[in-house]
DNA sequence: TCAGTAACCGGAGGGGTCTCCGCTTGCGTC
DNA sequence: GACGCAAGCGGAGACCCCTCCGGTTACTGA
């Protein structure tokens, strides 16, 4: 009678991290690559990286697990030097920034959203937390509304940058974020 | 020496319109469908089919080119019986829900913002008029933004549709709509 | 140390998208 | 008609995603 267990085996933890890295390279080569391609590269089968990621954006988030820690700070910062409203249109312009030079990350985020699970996963908890952050401290200011929840701004910013994400469409993202912000102001 | 052709060839426009039929059918059973099944089935190569519509995107468009047509009018009602703002958010409510019926239409119009293409293609440009004419309402009517091109407008909701367009998130997408709207308004 | 077992592995293979290119055919010309 | 050629055809094939399952291996209890 063996217990169930709870932790990974040895093995399967030392290909899941390798698979991590491997993508992680992959991925900052700025090249598009096939999570095949990711597998192989990592000396693993493909059975093996989907067994550890079922889906593409449960690699994705955890490769950009740790990158985007520097957002929170960001945010408090923003905080700290701006008005909330214009914080948050701000930062989420830094979001999209950031997104913009990590392949895989709106697309990954409209999955999450799209099948309910936004808010799971590092990246888009880390971005759920800031958006309760900012969020709330524009309502104490009484300049955002207190009744959104992070996870519907958050999938609108998904969603926007879904449509508009790439670089030569900034003006039309910064327009729609505009939209968003001052649809997020109270009344 | 012949002359440069601006026409299709009389085979070339039959297997176009056969191509859509076929696509029509397919798409009205519901079931998902691969574009090579719907070439099979039209009884053309793949490559007949890639060649008339480049993009998956080019042929749903042309698949409910007639289809959207009654959006345009219930535009209409709404504008006579509902102040704009309100026109505005119960319209973009009626096309989820027709978009919800159609497979492919969602991400097809993601694609199209996406890729800079929002207003070319029957369905989107139909989109971008009707939301011309309902925001030219609003603006009249001082209750909506008159500086806002309605290229943005069709994105943001081709990208809230595409984060929130399953029939289980109508609340959420709802939600979202509400903010998009408020965002509208002047001021 | 050595089974026994659950956990894990790898890669073949099914199904999809899309391209490429050698062959066929409609159409204008004579 | 018949000829010439641009326009169009079709399907093999490269590549991708993802699943499934027979074989392998790390861990555990004795």
């Amino acid at each position: 009678m063996t217990p169930p267990r709870s932790t990974l085996r040895a093995d399967a933890q030392r290909n899941r991290e390798h698979l991590i890295v491997t993508a992680a390279e992959a991925f900052a080569s700025g090249q598009a690559i096939s999570l095949d391609a990711i597998a192989k590269r990592a000396g693993v089968g493909t059975g093996t990286l989907y067994r550890h990621f079922p889906t593409r954006e449960d690699l994705v988030e955890e490769v950009y697990r740790d990158q985007i820690r520097p957002l929170r700070d960001d945010a408090r910062v923003l905080l700290a030097t701006e008005q909330p409203a214009q914080a948050l249109h701000t930062w989420m312009r830094h979001f999209a920034e950031w997104a913009g030079e990590r392949r895989g990350i709106c697309e990954a985020l409209v999955a999450m959203s799209a099948s309910g699970r936004f808010g799971t996963g590092p990246v888009c908890d880390e971005v759920q937390q800031v958006l309760g952050m900012v969020l709330e401290a524009g309502a104490e200011a009484g300049e955002l509304r207190s009744d959104i929840d992070p996870v519907d701004v958050g999938s609108i910013l998904a969603g926007v940058l879904s449509v508009a994400g790439a670089l030569e469409q900034r003006a039309q993202l910064d327009r729609m974020l505009t939209v968003v912000v001052d649809g997020l102001r109270p009344h």
